[in-house]
DNA sequence: TTTTATACATCTAGTTCTTATGTATAAGAT
DNA sequence: ATCTTATACATAAGAACTAGATGTATAAAA
């Protein structure tokens, strides 16, 4: 899975992208199992990036022109590093602030009470 | 689509079930119609929850044996009224916890810069 | 009389995620 | 020495969810 531990599955579907380009927009460039780490870090370990969503989600973003790659081999193993490109980089600040936003519109609906509800009935 | 206007749909996925309870926990009983009024009024017409999405969700949540029904007609219509069980309320608070839980935890990423980034690297 | 609003619902196609599986190296534990 | 865990990539099948379209029907407004 993508997220396990403290958080229902269902609730996090969608943002995967958003969190791999930030990250990524705060970092020179990062590879696929540094970012499950770091993100677990952060977290706490409370949010685990999974493979399966993972690398498919990687590979499409590269597709999509957002991100560029390179091989780098350390000791006998082959890391690919991730790095935002131009385009990459806009679409990192435009998927992080719409992120924002829509936080700060779920808020309403999270703290509603029934007299706000009933203002609006 | 569930949300449209201002927000990447994917972004929000996984969130109208914890939506859909929360709008049912501050009311007696709301039917589908009136739901997707009250969550666009609230959001500012930010959130539109569709019909496509929305039925299919509040079918299941009922077969789950969280909401319960009652067919109500009004002039020759007929509304159907959707309530939380007692299951369903519960349920309505666990979910809205742990979505104000991750909504701090997506906070850590958001609000990341290349120093607290580089602290964990 | 046509459009818009109200009110339910379903369906196809598309996307995404979970879970499992696969390959391979290297370090640490027994 | 050998087994397990960590590192590092990746895919594939199936499940789940959503968008967008479509369908039925009433009623109010233009």
């Amino acid at each position: 899975m993508y997220i396990c531990l403290m958080y229902s599955k269902e609730l996090l579907k969608g943002t995967l992208k958003t969190i791999i380009l930030k990250m990524l927009s705060e970092s020179d460039s990062m590879y696929g199992y540094q970012l499950t780490q770091k993100v677990k870090e952060i977290t706490e370990g409370k949010i685990n990036l999974t493979e399966g969503a993972l690398y498919p989600a990687l590979h499409k973003l590269e597709a999509d022109g957002l991100l560029t790659t390179e091989k780098k081999t350390v000791g006998n193993r082959v890391r690919k590093y991730y790095s935002l490109t131009k385009t990459g980089d806009s679409d990192a600040k435009e998927k992080v602030a719409e992120l924002k936003e829509f936080m700060e519109t779920l808020k309403t609906i999270i703290n509603l009470t029934p007299q706000k509800l009933a203002w609006s009935i």
